[in-house]
DNA sequence: TCTGGGGTCCTAGGACCC
DNA sequence: TCTGGGGTCCTAGGACCC
């Protein structure tokens, strides 16, 4: 039989900064999203304040002055790399693993004696918190989806919980809303209800043709699944389809030529995920847009694809074809919220099909390019940038409360005095 | 005043092929 | 009045994940 464990960092952006500043220790912590627009990640201490994930933090405010929660902008820096750390480590316990997301991780650990598992998941959870200060939480299960049922149960237990055993599947099934199930969210939940199906038993008894004809095959993997019979495997690392890089502006602009900046930017970003992955984008996509909140403004929202005539990761080629998506889309009159690139049709770098008419087998590019990833890698991001992406940076994303990027960023380094 | 960003997969329908 | 039977590829839209 398979065995999966899926380890979920618990509260993982908050407790990385509980894990360079102690003094953070059962203080309620939240973590805002980028711009610090919306909550995203909240301590244990906040969750039992009731606040929930996801909405405005403005709408909040005076709720966290009243707990003196501590706020912060998101270091996605700190988070990233602490991400990496806790992975490695994880690594060492099962080769057989598939990091699932910054902070979960699948693995097989079908080679241990059953009666070892709790065990040896004990063990796991103390090293990667001597090793990394960060706690996570185990789940075990014969099907992924399953594991990922122990988990929440480990969460509120004691940190390892095993879902194998059928009577402990249906005791936990049955007060399980199928809400809760990983693959299920509101619209498909609603479907169920009119179904007359709440409960993940329920759902687990179903019909498989039924609930495929409803929530198409993705749910019926998901009805086998609760029933034990393992239909999603690990999977590998494979490169993106789509590399898309978007961010709200700090104020809202009306001008072309910060926005224009702010593209620039993106597109940078967005190339050196291309270029780290081995890839070239053969379309550039562009949108701009308004804010749709603001009801009384007028609104306006475009985008337009660009198909680059050789694939490349070359940032210059990109940033002029993203502007080139500007100029045609933008219209003057409007306040805008937000632009973004999105590098299309993307391919290995090696198997690239060579244009019959370009010149393309010589590419200094690809020397540049790598020369300024490898500065940036070693001496911090933006050490040296491209023209186009400004200096001033007046469109630039709040982030008024950001904590040191304590191991990614040589004079950001803790301090002990 | 303030409302995130980045992905994936599946299906249906249309265009087109022989 | 009758109007084939397969395919593939692409796109848009809808659902989901963190």
């Amino acid at each position: 039989m398979k065995v999966f464990a899926l380890v979920d960092c618990n509260n993982f952006y908050a407790s990385c900064e509980r894990v360079f500043d102690p003094r953070l220790k059962n203080r309620p912590i939240v973590v805002l999203s980028n711009n610090d627009g919306c909550i995203v990640a909240r301590s244990n201490e906040v969750k039992a304040l009731d606040i929930p994930m996801g909405v405005p933090f403005f709408e909040q405010k005076a709720l966290i002055r009243k707990h003196d929660i501590a706020v912060f902008s998101s270091n996605y820096q700190l988070y990233g790399d602490m991400s990496q750390r806790v992975m490695d480590s994880l690594r060492r316990f099962a080769p057989d693993m598939e990091v699932y997301s910054i902070d979960e991780a699948f693995l097989r650990l079908d080679h241990l004696q059953p009666r070892d598992l709790i065990e040896y998941c004990t063990t796991i959870r103390t090293k990667v918190l001597q090793w990394t200060g960060i706690p996570v939480s185990i789940g075990i299960g014969p099907t992924k989806v399953l594991a990922k049922v122990a988990n929440r149960v480990a969460k509120k237990q004691t940190g390892v919980f095993d879902i194998r055993d059928q009577k402990t599947q249906d005791a936990i099934l049955k007060t399980l809303h199928v809400r809760k199930l990983w693959g299920i969210a509101r619209r498909w939940a609603e479907r169920l209800h009119r179904m007359g199906i709440e409960t993940a038993s329920q759902l687990r008894d179903a019909s498989p043709v039924i609930i495929r004809k409803q929530l198409s095959v993705v749910g019926e993997r998901l009805v086998r699944e609760l029933r034990g019979q393992s239909c999603l495997d690990l999977e590998d690392v494979q490169p993106r389809k789509n590399i898309m890089s978007s961010k709200s502006f700090g104020n809202l602009l009306t001008e072309k030529a910060p926005m224009a900046e702010a593209l620039a930017n993106y597109a940078a970003r967005a190339c050196e995920k291309l270029r780290q992955q081995n890839s070239r984008a053969q379309a550039v996509y562009v949108f701009v847009q308004t804010n749709g909140f603001r009801e009384t403004d007028a609104q306006y929202s475009n985008g337009l694809t660009c198909t680059l005539t050789v694939p490349t990761s070359d940032t210059r080629t990109i940033i002029e074809a993203a502007k080139f998506c500007l100029n045609r889309i933008y219209r003057p009159g409007y306040r805008y919220k937000k632009t973004g690139v999105m590098l299309l049709d993307l391919i290995p770098a090696a198997l690239e099909q060579q244009h019959l008419f370009a010149d393309s087998d010589q590419r200094p590019g690809d020397r540049l390019m790598a020369t300024v990833d490898r500065i940036n890698e070693d001496h911090g991001p933006d050490t040296v940038f491209f023209g186009a992406e400004g200096i001033h940076r007046e469109w630039k994303m709040r982030c008024g409360s950001r904590s040191p990027r304590y191991t990614t960023q040589w004079n950001e380094l803790l301090r002990v005095s």
